[in-house]
DNA sequence: TATGGGCATGGAT
DNA sequence: CATCCATGCCCAT
């Protein structure tokens, strides 16, 4: 009989009154453990026990149960989430993080479209690379991106509000992912080029915030969106669009599992600022509607609401085999544009939108778009007076090699 | 020197 | 008046 060691390399016994069984070896074989250690590791602790003073220890984002990612001891029993983060293996199983991994990349991508409006003179001055699909008048690049673990996050941290909010019907037993969809004409031209269309010395006060009108150039949106299936995905969805050659419009759309938040009316109030084209909720015209639900209706400036127009949430929502929501619009700055690739956020939104962040690190958010290809946002802040700054921040190397081969 | 991260400032709301 | 946010500047790499 060979003789057995116990692999915790802290103890290293050769004898006991009892092996037992730890974790897969890369060898496929399990590791032997003297009957102390194993017990260790059966009861999960074994971490705790013997890697305590070791590098490596995370804390599971959703309860913050402190989870050690440096050994393969801890492998079975954590979760590293697609976006960044790790989960427990209890709040996975909760939070149907399993059967994401099993299945979900198909329903992941359903979502991973890329729209584009060819018919836009001024997109195609840009030259759209991406896997392009038309909807509606603008150019409209749908990436994707999986947050797993931020959607819990979304539901603890909206306490009430979030009940009757844009997420009140996300539950975190549920199994969720989030989707983040940039749209540009080309990506690239988008996170270093949109500079080409905020041009700072434009009038600002030309800036489409207060008019209803159909932008004539390329905008950014954002959304959420969520497979039409018992899953709640999100997505973002940024669509880029110049407004009257000069801004880039980001809204954040949202998608939910109740179809009557595709296309919320806007309130009478906002149809009368619009034009005539504004008296039908179906109107091409871009009207800004308020945010899906009461939460960030009271919350948001008007000059945040998404502005897509409903023919655009049906062609999304059809073809993303998802209902999607719109939830916000930012008409981009000259700064946004830049080639640094920091996207300030409206501060408003990006807090009812996205994951807290406490750290100013803040949280990567990886972006896929249809062909996979990969993208990684930095969603962070910088203290500024005594607020905040929301920014999404694109990965430096990613500015100037995207991983991307199609852009 | 170039680049990017972080912060401060001031205009806009 | 307070807050937000666009932007410029400084500094580290």
């Amino acid at each position: 009989m060979a003789s057995r060691i116990c692999m915790n390399t802290s103890c290293g016994a050769n004898t006991t009154v009892h092996w037992k069984k730890g974790w897969e070896l890369k060898s496929g074989e399990i590791a032997d453990l003297c009957f102390d250690c194993g017990s260790a590791y059966e009861n999960l602790v074994y971490c705790d026990t013997f890697h305590s003073e070791e590098t490596g220890w995370r804390e599971c984002s959703l309860c913050n149960k402190r989870l050690h990612c440096g050994c393969s001891a801890s492998v079975p029993f954590i979760e590293i989430q697609d976006f960044g983060g790790v989960w427990c293996n209890s709040c996975a199983r909760s939070a149907g993080c399993h059967s994401t991994r099993k299945d979900g990349i198909s329903s992941e991508a359903q979502i991973s479209r890329a729209y584009n409006n060819m018919g836009d003179a001024h997109n195609t001055q840009l030259g759209n690379k991406l896997e392009t699909d038309n909807i509606g008048n603008r150019n409209l690049l749908s990436l994707r991106n999986i947050v797993e673990t931020n959607v819990p996050r979304f539901s603890s941290q909206s306490h009430s509000d979030i009940s009757h909010g844009s997420f009140g019907h996300i539950k975190p037993e549920t199994k969720q992912t989030m989707g983040v969809g940039l749209g540009f004409p080309n990506l690239s031209q988008a996170l270093n080029g949109p500079a080409v269309h905020a041009e700072p010395n434009d009038d600002k006060s030309k800036g489409a915030v207060k008019d209803m009108r159909e932008p004539q150039v390329p905008s950014l949106s954002i959304g959420l969106c969520s497979p039409s299936e018992t899953t709640s995905n999100f997505g973002l969805t940024f669509s880029t669009g110049v407004e009257e050659g000069e801004k880039c419009r980001s809204s954040l759309l949202q998608a939910g599992q109740r179809p009557r938040h595709i296309l919320p009316k806007p309130p009478k109030s906002n149809i009368a600022k619009g034009t005539d084209a504004n008296k039908s909720p179906f109107s091409s015209m871009r009207v800004a509607r308020p945010p899906a639900e009461g939460r960030l209706r009271n919350q948001l400036l008007p000059r945040y609401w998404p502005r897509i127009t409903d023919q655009e949430l049906q062609k999304l929502s059809g073809d993303l085999n998802s209902t999607i929501v719109p939830l916000f619009e930012k008409i981009l700055s000259a700064s946004d544009a830049s080639r640094i690739g920091r996207l300030v956020l409206p501060k408003a939104c990006a807090e009812a939108y996205f994951p807290p962040i406490n750290q100013s690190e803040g949280l990567p958010l990886k972006i896929q778009d249809v062909k996979g290809n990969e993208w990684t946002f930095q969603f962070r802040f910088w203290p500024n007076n005594n607020s905040r700054i929301m920014q999404l921040v694109l990965g430096a190397p990613l500015l100037r090699t995207p991983k991307n081969t199609g852009v």
